[in-house]
DNA sequence: GCCGTTTTCGGCCCGACTGTTTTCAGTCG
């Protein structure tokens, strides 16, 4: 999946429009910049593109015309772009770095390298302590210390938190938020909306009948630790979670629009907005207007509307195709966030997890679940204590016994049968056969070929008793790539042996990731979504794998373990291969 | 440099906030 070459080029084009933007370059920086931004959304290597239909080809590439087009062309047949060499060489500093400081940007790095050579993020630490940034046109003491603020401040966090860390922070923000006397509306907008799986930094709306009380309260919260933006509708803070938070205040007649402007995507309102300027409109955070007339504003339904779209989930605002979806009335009904009645894949301390059968069982119960497969791992996985044939014998009359005794909930016994490097599984047929549900994944031999691991995956999935692949990609986020895989493959031999494709919820791994799942379905792949809990807190996470599946296009009928107990239990009895077919 | 129901030239999002400016440039989202 990952393509190198693209993944270069992005990196160059992105780094030419910092660069031509230092230079005052009118237009051509935003040219660049989405022609990167579009090399990322690309499937294809672009060299494979230009081997197979040349420039023009290239040519059909969004944001790529005739000049970046030639450009590839450079890199693809000479691995460097002169202009870029050129550019580079003007201005030999480390961009990324440097960019990434809070309030440092193009031209702020030009300045720092043309009077003090700055070239990274160490030069200008060490020129700010020395007290010579406040002496540069433009700068003073405050400006000096808000760099060295903003270096800390990278130290601590670099990078984006995880869905996981950022939904509860937000959720307890927005608690104390509508605490405040007079604040009538508090919603959060940006990536954590959209349930993006990394969040950069959290954006809150609220309407209030004294905003000037609300930028007090949000600015003297606990978890504070320094205030970067302080005006009358705008406050912007620094958490010590790491996090940037900003809050803005609206009147009611603008909340839907800044809603909808806040909430993203960049891309999304893009397009939004350029159909906007097509029906002779204005979109903007305050409403959509006609002259200066607004015409809606109030709700993002509305806006939406007068645009001739349908009105859609924020999980969907990538535009990848939701738009024009929107405007056909045809985007998917997509799976509720209370849709999934059981979780199938759960381990105890019978191996790895923190509590027992029956603990993970009533939580599971006190969730709403109806049912919860006990997945515990098998005997190769040793530091888990993995279970042999014998102990999974040992736990299916335990299960047996617990399902007699308790009510409102079925546990169905299970593994996370490990595979090994071969495909090969380290439990018999005959146990596999005797269980309810089994899942099978890859802990070990990350680095195989692509060939290597996609036989590996197909050879599993052809095995009659394996119900579903857990975590198939193997990625963690932010720490580990997913293994190589050619996916197209992989998504067939899904389809055509009735193997189930989780998409797993622990906010570490959300694995299959949304795209996947949107390019599973178009080969009638089958999903499960699983918390993957190792304890009883860990059964919550069931709304990020949801929300994974949502920006996927899923509906509820693609994911089957939405089926109550019964009827779930009743399709696991059935062969493997004819599951999914009447379907 | 890109793009096209404003089309092959002439546009390209824009408002809030900060700091150091005495009227605005730079950054951010």
């Amino acid at each position: 999946m990952k393509i190198m070459r693209n993944s270069e080029l992005i990196k160059i084009f992105s780094e030419m429009a910092e660069l031509l933007e230092m230079k005052d370059v009118p237009f051509k920086p935003r040219a660049f910049e989405k022609a990167a931004h579009s090399l990322e959304a690309l499937e294809e290597d672009v060299a494979d593109i230009y081997k197979r239909e040349g420039i023009a080809g290239l040519e059909k590439i969004p944001g790529v015309g005739r000049g970046i087009a030639e450009r590839i062309e450079e890199y693809v047949t000479t691995k460097r772009i002169r202009d870029y060499a050129q550019l580079k060489k003007e201005m030999p500093v480390d961009i990324s770095g440097l960019t990434a400081i809070e309030g440092v940007g193009p031209k702020t790095i030009r300045l720092l390298y043309k009077k003090l050579k700055i070239k990274n993020v160490r030069d200008l630490e060490k020129a700010a302590r020395s007290g010579k940034l406040k002496k540069l046109p433009r700068f003073g003491e405050k400006l000096e210390e808000k760099i060295l603020k903003g270096i800390s401040f990278q130290k601590i966090h670099a990078g984006r938190m995880s869905l996981g860390e950022a939904l509860p922070l937000s959720r307890s923000i927005i608690g104390r938020l509508k605490k405040i006397p007079g604040v009538s509306a508090v919603e959060s907008a940006g990536s954590l909306r959209r349930w993006q799986e990394t969040i950069g930094d959290l954006d809150f709306l609220v309407i209030a009948s004294e905003p000037a009380r609300v930028m007090s309260a949000f600015v003297a919260m606990p978890d504070v630790m320094g205030v970067t933006a302080r005006g009358e509708t705008k406050s912007a803070v620094r958490l010590r979670s790491g996090i940037h938070a900003d809050l803005r205040v609206l009147p009611p007649e603008s909340f839907g629009s800044a809603l909808q402007y806040f909430t993203g995507s960049k891309d999304h309102n893009v397009a939004l907005r350029t159909i906007a300027i097509a029906k002779k409109y204005k979109l903007n955070e305050y409403g959509l207007f006609k002259g200066n007339r607004r015409v809606a504003g109030e709700t993002e339904e509305g806006i939406y509307k007068k645009l001739g779209l349908d009105w859609m989930p924020p999980e969907l605002r990538t535009n990848t195709g939701e738009i024009e979806a929107a405007g056909k009335h045809r985007l998917p009904k997509l799976i509720d966030y209370d849709d999934v009645r059981g979780d199938c894949q759960t381990q105890t301390t019978w191996t790895d997890g923190a509590h027992s059968i029956e603990e993970m069982a009533r939580e599971a119960k006190r969730l709403g679940r109806e049912y919860i497969a006990i997945t515990d791992h098998t005997k190769s996985l040793a530091m888990t204590h993995g279970s042999d044939e014998a102990k999974l014998r040992k736990q299916m009359a335990e299960i047996k016994k617990l399902n007699k005794r308790l009510s409102g909930i079925r546990i169905f016994s299970g593994a996370e049968v490990n595979i090994a490097k071969d495909g090969a599984l380290d439990i018999s047929d005959a146990v596999l056969a005797e269980l309810d549900f089994v899942g099978a994944s890859i802990h070990s031999h990350f680095n195989l070929s692509t060939r290597e691991q996609t036989t590996r995956l197909i050879r599993t999935m052809e095995n009659p008793h394996v119900d579903a692949i857990f975590h198939p990609t193997t990625r963690v986020i932010q720490k580990r790539d997913a293994i190589a895989l050619d996916l197209d493959e992989l998504f067939k031999a899904a389809a055509r042996t009735g193997t189930m494709l989780e998409v797993n919820a622990h906010p570490w791994r959300l694995d299959l990731k949304d795209d996947l799942v949107r390019r599973a379905k178009t080969f009638d792949v089958k999903f499960i979504i699983d918390t993957d809990a190792h304890s009883t807190a860990e059964l919550s996470y069931l709304e990020y794998g949801i929300a994974q599946a949502r920006r996927g296009w899923c509906a509820k009928k693609d994911v089957i373990n939405t089926l109550g107990a019964a009827d779930f239990s009743a399709l696991l009895e059935k062969p493997k291969a004819k599951r999914f077919s009447s379907r």
